[in-house]
DNA sequence: CACCACTTTGGGCATTAGCCCAACCGATGG
DNA sequence: CCATCGGTTGGGCTAATGCCCAAAGTGGTG
């Protein structure tokens, strides 16, 4: 994916001459058009696209209060290691923009550490965002893990794979666990689980020293059916048999517990441990995924957050 | 030192809030307004607040990001009027890749005006390998100018040429100066320097809209001696009498004070002449050129550069 | 070489941002 | 109670920005 043509970079490269003169040389279009000799409008048309290609990553530095006691409020009721909340938009709750700065903000503390750390992670959009947000680093000295498969049925890399793509900005190792996300029997499971490469990334995930999971909700927008993992019916099934969300594809109830059907007999994603000082973020937030995140934090599948105001107002309102 | 008082704590948070839906959420002004419920122009203040106070962080994502950066304090070390870096290959720091496209890129700039414009060079490899960057153009309505000798001391024309050679690629009129390097005496340098065809190029030259020359540095490999315009005992002679380097073959120490001996009196290179609002750009990279650089720069001998990431770095550690 | 499809360019225009300034507010002291 | 003064507010103006669209340029194909 970063097959970039020559002239593609090229023209990358004045973008980032120009989203420089602008952001950090305070120049105006104009100016930044004499100095690279182009009109205006294509000084524009640089800056628009150095800010559309993430080359210009903004990120705010300030404590904003509500967040910081909402944050607290959440630590001491479920018992977190950590928790973040990200300002939201009073006038567009669906949005989540801010939630991926959060996360990349908490996934860079991990990044810079001089001492090798082993990262697990899931999958999922909102933590797809955070990697996007990502400044490109040299991170040689870490392991990042994948603890869900990433094959589609077809044999094809799922488009939403975290490992690799981070690995691709930060340059760590990486491990992509290369299995589908569900065996087709017990038999299968157990065989695919018992290969030496998958044990050893299971064991490396079991002792990462951060795991960073989406959590998935169970309504019409469920990420497990957008993503053809499951069809409609049994979406349908889940929600009448009370299945309140997912993380790393294990379905868990109301109250957090894990839900033990066929299906999660044959899931092939490692199992999650919670242990008291290793971090496990949930990055999770909107309306839709409310009930999922609340459940999730009631059964300590997740013993750290990161969400936005919004979301976490609604969490506390739910449990209180 | 940070004694905030409550109010302006608040109004902090305010601001950060206002920057955060104006930067991250994209609201406008307008929106932010509404929804604080202030003015648009207290939105307009609580933003300019938040990045005065720096509560907001833009980071540029790309390599170019620290070029700008060494250019722009390159300027305003030495009041350049302009500055341009090239990245370097940092596993090889000799290496001039890069350079040259540089280079042609500014030249590109002049070469395109519709308004003929006078260009004058002197030699070297590196303005060599620029001219051979720029693609095919016609610029009729161009002159460039030599202000160094082209001819050899057999009479032969030298292969550095600069015009003759970038004449040939854009078509443009060109004026080589036709003359050795140095002359046999005074009186004939007297004598040639009056010649009409020379008169003329001198004057073209002081006219110059830019002007375009290497950097020549005093160790074994200096291009004087290289080229055999100058013998080992001479060299040899330089460095023992402080020359840093030379432009257009004028020496010059390490304050970048000219250097008046025998040889320079016979020197038929056209004066240097810098002017406040015409830009003469010294083209020069490598760890051997660091310090001829540098003192041309003190000296005022050149009021424009293009070199590489490297060596710009090590000119501002040198004067630092 | 002509043709078509696709991209890039820059003029024109509506929107947005930045800033000056007169009016206003509220605290303080006479 | 009023005068003063530092600071804040919002009207109004201009510069800057973002975007549409027609036109020119570019590259691939028959």
């Amino acid at each position: 994916m970063n097959k970039k043509s020559n002239s593609e970079l090229k023209k990358l490269e004045d973008a980032a001459r120009a989203a420089w003169l602008y952001y950090v040389a305070k120049n105006t279009q104009d100016e930044i058009a004499q100095k690279l000799d182009v009109s205006r409008q294509s000084a524009q048309r640089l800056v628009a696209l150095a800010v559309s290609e993430g080359l210009i990553k903004v990120r705010l530095d300030h404590p904003i209060t509500r967040c910081m006691e909402l944050a607290e409020q959440l630590k001491s009721k479920f018992n977190l290691l950590e928790c973040e909340i990200a300002p939201s938009d009073p006038s567009d709750i669906n949005s989540t923009y801010g939630l991926a700065q959060s996360g990349a903000k908490i996934l860079e503390r991990y990044l810079k550490s001089k001492q090798p750390k082993t990262l697990a992670f899931g999958t999922g959009r909102s933590l797809k965002a955070c990697i996007d947000e990502l400044p490109n680093m040299e991170c040689e000295q870490h392991n990042l893990v994948s603890i869900v498969g990433n094959m589609m049925q077809d044999g094809s890399a799922s488009k939403f794979d975290i490992v690799v793509s981070m690995a691709n900005r930060v340059n760590a190792k990486h491990f992509p666990l290369p299995l589908p996300l569900f065996a087709q029997t017990h038999e299968q499971k157990a065989l695919l689980h018992d290969l030496a490469p998958v044990k050893n990334i299971f064991n490396l995930a079991a002792n990462a020293d951060a795991t960073f999971v989406g959590i998935g909700h169970m309504t019409q927008s469920s990420p497990l059916l957008m993503d053809g993992f499951i069809e409609p019916e049994q979406l349908q099934s889940f929600q009448n048999t009370g299945v309140a969300g997912e993380v790393v594809s294990w379905l868990y109830d109301n109250n957090g517990e894990l839900i033990d059907n066929s299906l999660m007999q044959c899931l092939l994603s490692a199992p999650l441990q919670i242990n008291a000082d290793k971090p496990v973020f949930g990055i999770a937030a909107g309306p839709e995924k409310v009930t999922a995140i609340t459940s999730a934090l009631k059964g300590k599948l997740i013993n750290a957050l990161i969400t936005n105001e919004y979301t976490a107002e609604q969490i506390l309102k739910n449990i209180s």
